[in-house]
DNA sequence: ACCGTCACG
DNA sequence: ACGTACGTGACGGTC
């Protein structure tokens, strides 16, 4: 066997440090606890593993730059000039770099008036004349001109975890050049990052372009008289100098004068106290946990004292009303409508009691605990308990805090579901996860030793209790226990009631959808085959890519990061060039309804009572929405006459029943005539004009509603709809189909007409700025770490999220109290009609027949005084045999 | 696990 | 100059 060619690593550090604090410099506060940013040291390190694992080198070193000035800079006085100076927030950093690189066995060098990449270049050298593979990782494609056929240059990618192989072949097929015509180009088109300036007027293309025929810029130079007349000519001519100059700055030097070799850069061995050190100051735990086990540091939790509960036990209980008890209920899955039971565990005081068999719960004094108001409870996840528990027939009462919920509405940002987590991101730890417990994906396992089980559902009782005082104390401090009290914690109560209710499907109604769809699809599918001409898969956008843009060569409308775009948009503006574009925008259609509303749908239809018992995630979105999964019921198709069929399927649960259904009108509006204030759309709203009628009245100017023409008013709609969603004016341009210009003019006139929503616009981004978050009329919070952003992006967009989320989230509190006060008073007048659905501005309900009038009145009322604005709220109901009767 | 696509408000 | 409308979930394909 022939030896293995050794691998030499060198490493960019600046380079990589950059891409590192960038790559993480937006994800809130990520410092240690003496206020040191560890963000590209963090990133640094994961990138630093991913390396070392891949390609197991022998030797690695990492380079740095020594200072401001250089060789190039004696040459080219303003070579990276006009460049930021490098953040504190990194430069920080970059001791601890080198510390963490000390620890780890690998050699750190900079060399006075070199760049890192010299240093690279010279080494590379070195080792490719002693038969190394090189490898060198760098964020900056420059040093690409150094890959050779020993010598491969690996490019940092954003997520951090990813990166890019260049070899000579893939250098030239990026950039069509061969590696060492990459210094020509730079020469020619200049670099602005380094700020040299190449040629006037040429840039990559036409350089790329020219070295193709010349090869280099000498050789550009020398056949410069058979150039024909033109500006670039001239151009060239004219800079020659700068451009020889450029050329010389971008060149990476390999003959450094240097004080180190090949021998210098073998790696060591890592000293693991030494990185536990460095990890520790740094508040890394993720990578304490990966260092080589430390039996002092794998300090197990402290051991809480379980008593396995027994029939005979219970009335020995030591129980008091006034006793603060913890109850959780863990099920083996996240389904909590039908997944299998595990067991459960009360804290009561100082004391822990579990049991796997569920059935004790329904023995007293268990279920009196958990039913009687008069004990108060602590738990995770209430909604999800208390569907639990009605499975045993035990309607839960009493309950105090939900920590899920608590922490949620604290902050919606990174809210977990898994108890562990929730509790690590308040400081917590006592907690394991129980993807840490149970493990995940195939791994997953109930352990059959109930000590290990019970210990693990003891410390999460514990933790729910130990976070209660604090978080609640956050809630006040905050203002928002009334929205807990008062709004999300009747609120899950009520989403259960309508989870365990479900809605009524005619699976035999979906059932000859499906034969029928089953058909059609076959014979699309053949005519779709037939013009392109061969099988291929047309749910594979990348095979379907192939077939139309490259076999049937139609125009490439847009791209997307893997290949060309095939979405509906696309497929729109290329109707026409050939008849399968029709057919396969009939197909994808019937394609989506076949496999998520009719296939999908009958996959979670319980058999035992034929519904479909949605799951609502109370603790998900950013805005205040709920969602719906499993399945999802907010997304039943309404907009194609086609798709909207599938309502027939949802019917009421009781012949002689129907559904009804209670929207807000325009609700998101109102919501914004009242936050904003402004006079002119509140007056639109109390005299129940039409909106978007008025909004085309007033951008237009016109003076008579009968001249708003139906495509006036479409557009008045779109720009109603860009309001709400934080103007721009590209966004509005795109939707519309018009020019930025004509979408800017349109913005211009309507904050002109509506003053007060301008107003509004600018006011609420100045406070996310100043406060970091932004609320809603009910003081949810939306926190938005970006709004300060050195971004471009990422700023706008928190500013667009500033404008939109009090006015979404305003609309969702509204339809809970509603929810609420709906549950409230059907109780009340013991009337049968059931709450079934909710879909963000509409209330989906199934009533008896002799029901329908007072319903109808009460569900008015109910839902229009659910909170009082300063404008109308407008309820539009319809009802019928199935939903889709109900328009 | 991620992407592209598409269903809803 | 930057490159975007806000909020979701499910599917099939692909890596």
């Amino acid at each position: 066997m022939t030896k293995k060619e050794k691998t030499l690593l060198l490493v960019d550090g600046n380079s990589v440090a950059f891409r590192a604090f960038f790559a993480l410099q937006n994800v809130g506060s990520f410092t240690n606890r003496s206020g040191l940013h560890t963000n590209a040291i963090y990133v640094f390190k994961k990138i630093l593993d991913n390396i070392l694992k891949k390609y197991a080198p022998e030797n690695v070193l990492v380079a740095f730059d020594a200072g401001k000035t250089t060789f190039r800079t004696e040459k080219f006085s303003d070579y990276k000039g006009g460049r930021a100076r490098t953040p504190g927030e990194l430069s920080e950093q970059f001791p601890y770099i080198r510390k963490m690189l000390e620890a780890y066995g690998i050699k750190s060098y900079e060399l006075e008036n070199y760049e890192a990449d010299d240093i690279i270049g010279t080494l590379a050298q070195t080792g490719e004349s002693k038969n190394y593979r090189v490898i060198i990782v760098t964020g900056d494609r420059d040093l690409t001109q150094l890959t050779t056929a020993q010598t491969t240059v690996a490019i940092t990618q954003k997520g951090f975890s990813e990166i890019e192989e260049y070899t000579p072949a893939h250098v030239e097929e990026k950039y069509g050049l061969k590696p060492d015509q990459i210094i020509d180009m730079k020469g020619l088109a200049g670099d602005s990052s380094d700020n040299y300036p190449g040629v006037t007027k040429i840039g990559e293309k036409t350089a790329i372009k020219l070295l193709k025929q010349y090869q280099t810029i000498e050789g550009i130079y020398e056949n410069i008289d058979e150039m024909k007349k033109s500006k670039m000519k001239e151009h060239l001519i004219e800079d020659r100098k700068t451009a020889l100059l450029c050329k010389d700055l971008a060149t990476i030097k390999k003959n450094a004068p240097l004080t180190l070799g090949l021998a210098d850069t073998i790696r060591k061995e890592a000293d693991q106290d030494g990185l536990r050190s460095l990890f520790e100051e740094l508040d890394f735990k993720s990578f304490l946990d990966e260092l080589s086990p430390n039996a002092s540091q794998q300090v197990d939790f402290e051991k809480l004292p379980v008593t396995i509960l027994t029939a005979d036990q219970l009335d020995k209980l030591p129980v008091k009303k006034n006793s603060e008890i913890t109850f959780y209920l863990e099920m083996d899955g996240k389904n909590y409508h039908n997944a299998p039971f595990v067991g459960f565990i009360f804290k009561i005081d100082d004391h822990y009691f579990g049991a796997r068999d569920v059935a004790l719960l329904k023995e007293q004094p268990l279920q009196k605990i958990l039913t009687d108001q008069e004990y108060q409870l602590d738990v995770f996840d209430f909604k999800r308990t208390y569907v639990g528990l009605n499975r045993l027939g035990i309607q839960m009462a009493g309950v105090r805090f939900d920590l899920l919920l608590v922490s949620y509405l604290l902050n919606n940002t990174e809210n977990s579901d898994d108890v562990g987590e929730l509790a690590g991101e308040h400081h917590y730890d006592q907690v394991k996860t129980d993807a840490e417990f149970y493990g995940k994906g195939a791994k997953r396992q109930i352990p059959e030793d109930d000590g290990q089980l019970f210990d693990h559902l003891s410390h999460k009782v514990l933790a729910i209790h130990a976070l209660k005082e604090q978080l609640f104390d956050e809630l006040k401090e905050n203002q928002q226990l009334d929205l807990y009290q008062d709004l999300e914690l009747p609120l899950a109560l009520v989403l259960a009631k309508m989870e365990i209710v479900g809605i009524t499907v005619d699976t035999q109604r979906l059932e000859a959808m499906r034969s029928e769809f089953k058909e059609r699809l076959a014979e699309l599918e053949q005519e779709i085959v037939n013009e392109a001409g061969e099988e291929f898969n047309l749910n594979s956008p990348k095979q379907l890519g192939h077939i139309l843009f490259e076999k049937l060569q139609l125009p490439v409308i847009k791209k997307t990061k893997t290949g060309y775009s095939t979405a509906v948009g696309v497929l729109e503006q290329l109707r026409g060039m050939s008849p399968i574009v029709d057919n396969i925008l009939n197909y994808r259609q019937l394609a989506k309804l076949q496999s998520t509303y009719i296939e999908g749908l009958l996959k979670v239809v319980f058999k035992e009572d034929h519904k479909a018992h949605t799951r609502y995630t109370q603790t998900l979105t950013a805005t205040g929405r709920l969602s719906s999964v499993d399945p999802n019921l907010q997304n039943i198709p309404i907009r194609l006459e086609e798709g909207r069929k599938i309502r027939q399927a949802f019917t009421a649960s009781h012949p002689g029943w129907e559904i009804f259904s209670a929207d807000y009108s325009q609700i998101e509006l109102r919501v914004l005539a009242h936050i904003a204030q402004d006079e002119h759309m509140q007056e639109a709203f109390k005299a129940d004009r039409d909106i978007h009628a008025n909004t085309a009245m007033e951008i237009f100017g016109l003076a008579d509603e009968k001249d708003v023409t139906p495509n006036l008013r479409r557009q008045a709609k779109a720009v109603n709809f860009g309001i709400v969603y934080g103007i721009s004016d590209y966004g509005l341009s795109q939707n519309i189909g018009i020019t930025r210009k004509q979408a800017k003019q349109f913005i211009d006139t309507y904050f002109e007409k509506f003053p007060g929503v301008k107003q509004y616009m600018e006011q609420i981004v100045k406070k996310a700025q100043e406060q970091g978050y932004v609320e809603t009329v009910f003081k949810r919070r939306r926190y938005l770490p970006d709004i300060n952003n050195k971004n471009f992006n990422l700023r706008s967009f928190a500013e667009r999220t500033a404008m939109n989320s009090p006015i979404q989230g305003s609309a969702a509190d509204i339809i809970k109290a509603a929810m609420i006060k709906m549950d409230h008073e059907l109780r009340a007048k013991k009337m049968q009609a059931r709450m079934l659905l909710q879909v963000h501005d509409e209330l989906i309900f199934e009533v008896p027949h002799e029901e329908l009038a007072d319903f109808e009145k009460l569900v008015s009322s109910v839902m229009d005084s659910a909170v009082d604005l300063s404008v109308p709220l407008k309820v539009e109901c319809a009802h019928g045999k199935t939903w889709f009767d109900a328009k």
